[in-house]
Order: structure tokens, then sequence, then C-alpha cells
DNA sequence: ATGCCATTGACCCACGTGGTCAACAGAAAT
DNA sequence: ATTTCTGTTGACCACGTGGGTCAATGGCAT
């Protein structure tokens, strides 16, 4: 399907791709234009459309491109053996920061994705991103040591506490970073909090 | 400024209102259209112009419009005298049900204009949301009564990840319901397990 | 010199946009 | 009965942009 393009030098590959999310997670699937891409990319329409054929094929392909790319790192870098919640999840934060680094766009993108109603693509993707979502939870709390717990509440409901507390975090930490003049994420700021609340919620939820 | 719209019947009005509103919290600011809005309104294009001026005019008069309602429904209904985090944050959850039945799409619209960046109104709205922000965190704080939480840990990370948990849950039951195929939304579910999260919420954080 | 394939970018057509304005309806005033 | 005035209409405009095409080019291998 896309193997004119695979047999392209990987530099030229990576321009193009890197033009294609940055576009497509700034405005999104309507409003991403073909013709900035091209732009960004250095390179002349047809060629684009050469390559994949049309806009929503190039999406269906940079989607897959994210996806793995990310889960990849995940299970390179997170050690399964490790039972206990918070470190797992300390684990998550850690390779989700290094990859905004490397890749500042890319969570943007899929972001948008998971946003988007476009009805151009909204039906077939609502079935991709609800299996990818069931099959990473599955993953995330897989070998999980849950006897660690105060057992007077509900363990279901902790958990969610605990991720959702996670979430906002890294929500209000980039919403500052976007606020700020120079963009610029404090990476040591996170980490810091992140083990502050990490305290919190271990005192408060672990026997 | 806007007196001509406003002598207008009420009826006309709300037509008027109900349709820019649900077109511009579908599409928000940029897609949104204003020949959709006269159609779903019953106008003609001459008289949306005739009334507001131009878009971003209107766009700010319902801005204007929807705060002020929300706000002054929710200072008539929570009543400030309550000192209990728990109890002020279950009436704003309520007020907030209660609205969301009777203008569905006025939440969808504020939250639109929180997450808007379209450069032609970034700016000037900018400085109106954060004091509005504000403005709302500091009443919504005023006369808590503090004393209740345990005291081993940092007061202001277990606030934090009160509210954050009360936001996702919503969060996800309002996606939940998007989800759905007739679009309801269960409120006796929400009510039931805010519940149920305020009592592993108390028992984990209160003495 | 020939064939081949990657690559170009001017071009197409369709669409939708915010905004305007001459025309009109009909009630009130004369 | 005629004029005035106010609220209202919707065809119309100028414009930008979009995805997608294709004849033409360039350069490499034969």
């Amino acid at each position: 399907m896309f193997s004119k393009f695979l047999s392209l030098e990987k530099e030229k590959q990576d321009r193009i791709i890197n033009a294609a999310i940055k576009e497509f997670a700034q405005k999104g699937y309507d409003k991403a234009s073909t013709n900035e891409i091209v732009k960004e990319a250095g390179i002349s329409k047809g060629l684009l459309f050469h390559y994949f054929g049309n806009k929503k094929q190039m999406y269906f392909f940079l989607f897959d491109y994210c996806t793995t790319l990310i889960t990849d790192e995940y299970y390179l870098k997170v050690n399964f053996k490790e039972t206990d919640f918070f470190t797992r999840i300390r684990q998550a934060i850690i390779v989700k920061m290094e990859m905004l680094g490397t890749h500042p766009d890319l969570f943007k993108f899929i972001q948008e994705v998971f946003l988007e109603d476009s009805p151009e693509i909204k039906v077939e993707f609502d079935k991709k991103k609800q299996e990818m979502t069931h099959i990473n939870m599955e993953k995330f709390y897989e070998g999980i040591d849950y006897s660690k717990f105060r057992e007077d509440v509900d363990l279901k409901k902790i958990l969610k506490i605990i991720t959702w507390t996670f979430e906002k975090l890294s929500d209000e930490v980039l919403n500052q970073a976007k606020m700020s003049p120079n963009h610029e994420i404090d990476y040591q700021k996170i980490l810091d909090e992140t083990e502050e609340y990490f305290q919190v919620l271990t005192r408060c939820f672990y026997k």
C-alpha cells in the first residue's frame, strides 16, 4: 500500500511524516492542509499524493505509525516485572516525558485523533481507538500487586483517582508551558511534582 | 451595542441565541457558519448582521450571555454558608447537571471557548478567561472549613485531587453518553457514582 | 540515445465563507 | 389614499482554500 513511500530514504520519510503530524496535530483532520504539509516537508504536492493516494489514507498511515512508535518505545522501557502500581505509573510518566521531548507533536496528534469527530473519519476510527485503549489498559494493569492498598474502600475507584490525578497533573503542566512565553516544558518540575503527589497518594491509599 | 437585538421578543432572541450557541459549540469559532445559524434560527442572513454587526461581536455577546447565565444560576442555587468542601462540590455538580439538562449546548460552548485558539479571537479572550477562572476559584473556596482534613499531607494537593476526580468523573460520564446511541445522559447514575467517590475521598482524606 | 521512474507545480473546479444592499412588506402616521 | 418608516429578506459578491490531477521535466541506468 505505502511501499513507494516506505522505500524512500529515511531522512525524507521523516521530513514528510513530521510535517504531516505537525499539521494534523495543530489543526485537526478537516482544517489540516495538504498544501501546508508539502510546503513544510519541502516536496511537491503531486509527490505527496503519489505516495499516499489521498488525504484520508495518509491520516491512517500516520496514526499507525505513531501508535506503533509509542507502544514500541513503551514496551522497551517499561519493566513489567515491577508490581508496584505507583512505580508502574512513574515509569509511564517518564517514558511519556522523554517522548514529549524527542517527538513533541506526536502526542498532540494522537490526542487530536481521539478528539476528532470529522464525519470523514469518525466511523473508521472509533473501533481502532476503542481496541487500542482496551489493549493498553490491560497491559498497564498486568501483574500489579493490589495487596498493598487499603481494603476499606473500593479498589477500582482508588485506581481511577490515582490515574486521573496524574493525567490532570500533566495536563496542567502542559497548559502552563503553553501559556509561558518560550513554550518550554520544565521536566524537572514535573518529576518533582509527580513525586510529591506520589507521597500524598501512597500515604492516603496504601495500608 | 446590541440594543436592537435586546428589544426583540424573547422567543425570537432565544431561537437565535440557541442556534448560534449550538453552531459555535459544535464547530468552534472558525468553522461555525453564519449561514447555518440563520438557517437553524429561521431568520434571514441580513437580519443576523443587522443585530450583531459581525461574527466576532456575536461571539462576544454569546460568551457574555452564557457566563452571566451560568454564574447567576450558580449563585442562586449554591449555599455559601455551607463550609464543608464535599458538600460544596456536590452542590456545584448538581447545579451543573441541572443546567446540562436545561441548556445542553451551553457548557459545550464555553468549554469550546476555553479551547479555542483561532487567532481572530485568542488575544481578546485570554484575559477574560483568566479573570473568570480566578473569580470563580475564589468564590468557590470562600469560607470552606479546612480543619476536617487530615494534616499529615499537603492540603492543597488533596483539594486538587478531589477537584480533578470529579472533573474526570463527569468527563467520563459525558463521554459515555456521547458514545451511546441515544446520547442520553443518565443523571441518576452520575449522582450515584458521585456519592460513591464521595465516600472514598472522605474516608481517605478526612481525619 | 532510449526508456524509465521519481518528481514537479501550475492548474482545475467546487465549495463555503463573511458580509452587503436594493428591494419589499406592512403598519403607522399623515 | 399616500407617504414614511422600520424590520426583514435572500440573491449576490469577492474571495480564499481545499483536495486532487497531469502534462511536462530531470536525471539515472541501460
